[in-house]
Order: structure tokens, then sequence, then C-alpha cells
DNA sequence: TCTGATTGTTAGCATTGTCTAACTTTATGC
DNA sequence: GCATAAAGTTAGACAATGCTAACAATCAGA
């Protein structure tokens, strides 16, 4: 999935100029690099963070039920969780609801880990419920292991 | 959407309950949907951001220069400046370098503005400075306003 | 000035994610 | 136990984002 060979032709021919401001080229194309990363993997994580939580809730994920929590249309996680079932995270069979494997079963507490510290981390900086969620969902899949224990150092101090 | 009953905490507090399509559901549907908007938004928002640094930096921006920043390919350049373009944010000509249009401009200042400040944050909370470049670029594209103001008031106190 | 290197574009392909419309399957209620 | 409602899938469209290969334009140096 990940493509190795992206980066080599353009390291030789280019000589890194301009390192105008202390953030060289590199590290920046990096970073989108990984923003890019991250974003194909999204998708993924919140499909199977809402799948693990709503079979603890109601005890199974029914695709009608993921399309109005995330607020798409049913064809739209047919196809999505196609993708899932191809990965290997989610089994299930056509007309029945959604099973985690244990890749994603794991995939999925990973995730709510994550989710968890940082609505944590935002709430105890001051940050309103509401807001906080939405600002949780947002940044979960972009924060790095080390700025996560930054974040659940600060959030259990205060 | 005023019900700002935690909804998270699920396992921490009490296994909850009949999340019988409520609130729970919309606060949810709605944060996926603000989330899927940013993504929309935050090619645009990287490439204008970068092109009026290279402007500021280089005198201008050269589509095989927004490439190696990127960590793209060239043709990849040229397709996302046409959609900018299309969308009013750049002028350009073939083969010419890429000028930025007064919604154009006012994009790049507001997520610089916001870069850095979720920059500043990270660096005062102890992270590195390679992993809060990542994760700033990560990050910046789905902060509310409201958290903004809570990352700028905690990174000048400290 | 011409010629080769650099830069940029076009064409064509793949994947992902979204939708609507129409169909099939499953569940429900009488 | 059948008819209808609900749930789910398939088909087909479209836009975004990425790539490679091949072509076109520009620039720079001899």
């Amino acid at each position: 999935m990940c493509d190795t060979k992206l980066m080599t032709q353009r390291d030789l021919a280019n000589p890194t100029p301009s390192v105008t401001d202390g953030r060289p080229a590199d590290l920046r194309a990096e970073a989108f690099q990984g923003v890019r990363d991250a974003r194909s993997r999204e998708l993924a994580e919140d499909y199977v963070e809402l799948i693990a939580e709503l079979i603890h809730d109601h005890g199974e994920a029914r695709p009608v039920e993921i399309a109005a929590r995330l607020g798409v249309r049913p064809p739209t996680v047919t196809k999505a969780l196609d993708r899932l079932a191809r990965e290997g995270l989610i089994t299930r069979a056509k007309y029945r609801s959604v099973f985690l494997t244990d890749e994603g079963r794991a995939l999925a507490r990973e995730c709510r880990r994550r989710h968890e510290i940082v609505l944590r981390f935002l709430l105890s900086l001051g940050l309103d419920a509401e807001t906080a969620e939405r600002d949780a969902e947002g940044i979960e899949h972009h924060v790095s292991e080390r700025t996560l224990a930054l974040f659940a150092a600060y959030a259990s101090k205060s």
C-alpha cells in the first residue's frame, strides 16, 4: 500500500535548496507524507472504532446503524465494509451484521485509547464537551505517540 | 445536539445504555461530517500555505518546488493547481509560476496562523521540534477556533 | 543561437469515497 | 403465511488524489 520508491528520484535530483527558516524541505515533505498516510488510515480507524462501540453497546453492528452514526448513506458503508473485510479487519456475511477480527479488535482498542486521551486532554484544557468531541475526532488520527504521552501526562496532572 | 452528556467514556462510567438513536448519534455524525469537510479543505490549505511561504522566501512559487516540498510528483501538482485556480485561490499561466489571489492570500494567512499556534503549543508542552512539526501539520486542519484559543493561552503562559 | 537539461503539462490509469436509483433480502405485523 | 416495511446490496456516476510515461516549453551555457 505504501509506496517506498516515491522519494528516490527526487532525492537524487534535489540538492535541497532553501533551508530558509529552519524547516528543511525534507522535513516538510516527510510531514506531508505522514499526513497522507494518516488520511488513508483514518476511515478504516473510524469504522473499526465505531463497530467496536456498537457491538459493545448493542451486541451487534449493523450497516444501517453505522451509516447513521457516520452520517453517510448505506451504499457508502457497504463499500467501506468490503474494503475492511479485504484488509482483514472485519468479517461479514451478506445482509448480516459485522464482526471484528482479532486484528480489527486490536486496532479498535488502539483507536479508542487515542481518542480518549485526546478527549480527556481537551477537556482538561477547559474545552466544552461538544467542541472537545468534535475536535478529538479530527485530531486523534494525527497525534504521535510522543504527543499522546504529553497529553496524557497533562490531563492526569490537572 | 444540545445533549452534552459524555459518550465516550462508556466503560469507565457505565456500560451505556440505550444509545437508541438519540442525540449521541447526531453529535458523532456531525463530528464525522466536520472531519470530512476538513479533509476536503486540507489539500487546498496546504498548497496555499506553502505557496505563500515560497513567494515570501523566494519571490515566486514554482510547481517543481511545491512538488518537492509536499513530497508528490509534478503531475499531481499540476492537477491540484488547476483545482485551486478553478476555486479562485490562485492565478497562473501555463509553464509559469503561481500567484495567490486575495482570497488565496487570506486563506494562507489564516492557515499560517493556525499552524503556528499549534506548533508553538506543542513545543511549549515539551515536544521535540521535529515531532512537533509533523504533528502540527496533521492537527492544524482539525482544530476549532475555541481550541486554538486555549492552545494560544497555554503557550503564552509557559 | 542551438542544444541539452530542467521544468511543466497532458494522457491515461488506479484507488477511495461519496452519492442516487433500483434491486434483493430479511424482518415484521396482521 | 403473506404482504409490506426496513435493511442491505448492486450498478453506475462523479470528483479527488495519487502515479507513470510521454510530450512540450523554457532556460542556460557553450
